[in-house]
DNA sequence: TCATTACGAAACGGCACAGGTTCGTATCGC
DNA sequence: GCGATACGAACCTGTGCCGTTTCGTAATGA
């Protein structure tokens, strides 16, 4: 179960040390497999071996099962904090929302994620490391909103949620699903904030 | 390639003639196992044939393959209009989202098209056949968007593509993703429509 | 009744590929 | 050098599917 320890006391090397290099080759060859489209179901071994340049006996060294190596690759992408915000609220939400897409870290991110969920509901064990992922992300849409909120430049009986929702719904479905041929998900973050700023009723200002 | 022609001159029946409720069978074990997540690559003939009680010589007798089969079973879904549509805009906007969901249709539908998506996005046979289904579904919101802005009752100058997504995107992702714990899907729409209506900007009315 | 076709079940050979292990070689500290 | 460990490649064994065929049985029309 236990993942690796990498450095734990680290006084004593008898043989050869292992590489680095292949660690990373490894992680990497998953995440890219998983950001091509492979499900976790499809994703196998083998094929990580494969990509990767390494032989399968050197995956089982280092990590028991798919699992596992699922498990670490996916607690690299935990990266914490990846925007700053600036001082408005819309800009914020722009810069935020972006990172749903493109993000300023690892561009496969948001490639693996929405494919990863419908197996992530079936296991408890994985829907934790999945959450650890997402809930910092949502909660800096969150934090941005309240901010909003209690300043008054977003109207005060907002539904914070719903609107989290709203935000990142669109931008995921386009990003992930292509879902309408016709929108540029580069451009969405703007658009869809300044939409939902103005709302889609006739002109009031 | 020719997938059944039903009737097509039918004046011969020379012996027992095929069981329509094994062709229900077979198409309706198709869906369920994509509805409750096996992905098209994983899906095979012989687990349909399992679930459905089937034998899979008389799948092939039907299908020439998995792809010609699951052209069919998709084609089931192409329910043309599930809805009637009101008089405001605002209601049938939430009536026309509410089947995003549990449609009074198939309640697979909403389950089975976005985990499709990946697969199609492959191929463009597949593609083809999923755009049937999904683009007189996206039609039917458009004209209710743009009814809306001739009659005054959404802004002029509103991006009805855009609004189209923002209003299905947080909706879908709630429903397949279960991508915010908190939210009930079933009462989104309505949320959603007031929400865009609205703005999130501070009150002006 | 009899020919004809469909049915479910089972079995077929073939194939692809999975998970794991073995083996000769490469690389380390000493 | 030496023991110890990591490395990639090749290998072994099992599983599962495909596409097809065969079987005994059931349903139809003539």
């Amino acid at each position: 179960m236990d993942p690796m320890p990498a450095v734990e006391e680290a006084p004593r090397a008898p043989g050869r040390p292992r590489s680095l290099r292949v660690d990373e080759a490894i992680i990497s060859a998953t995440l890219d497999l998983l950001a091509e489209g492979t499900s976790v179901e499809v994703l196998s071994i083998e094929s990580i071996a494969s990509r990767a340049g390494v032989g399968k006996a050197t995956i089982y060294r280092r990590w028991p099962g798919k699992d596992a190596l699922l498990h670490d690759a996916l607690a690299t992408l935990k990266s914490p904090g990846p925007e700053l915000a600036g001082e408005s609220v819309r800009d914020d939400l722009i810069a935020l929302l972006g990172q749903v897409g493109p993000s300023t870290q690892d561009p496969r991110l948001p490639q693996i994620l929405p494919c990863l969920l419908p197996h992530m509901s079936r296991s408890k064990e994985h829907y934790r490391a999945y959450q650890d992922i997402i809930e910092p992300r949502r909660n800096r849409v969150r934090e941005v909103l309240r901010r909003g909120v209690a300043n008054g430049e977003l109207r005060a009986d907002l539904d914070v949620e719903l609107t989290m929702t709203v935000l990142i719904g669109p931008i995921l479905v386009q990003r992930v699903l292509r879902w309408h041929p016709d929108l540029d998900a580069d451009k969405m973050p703007a658009q869809v904030v300044d939409l939902l700023m103005a709302g889609m009723g006739p002109a009031q200002s």
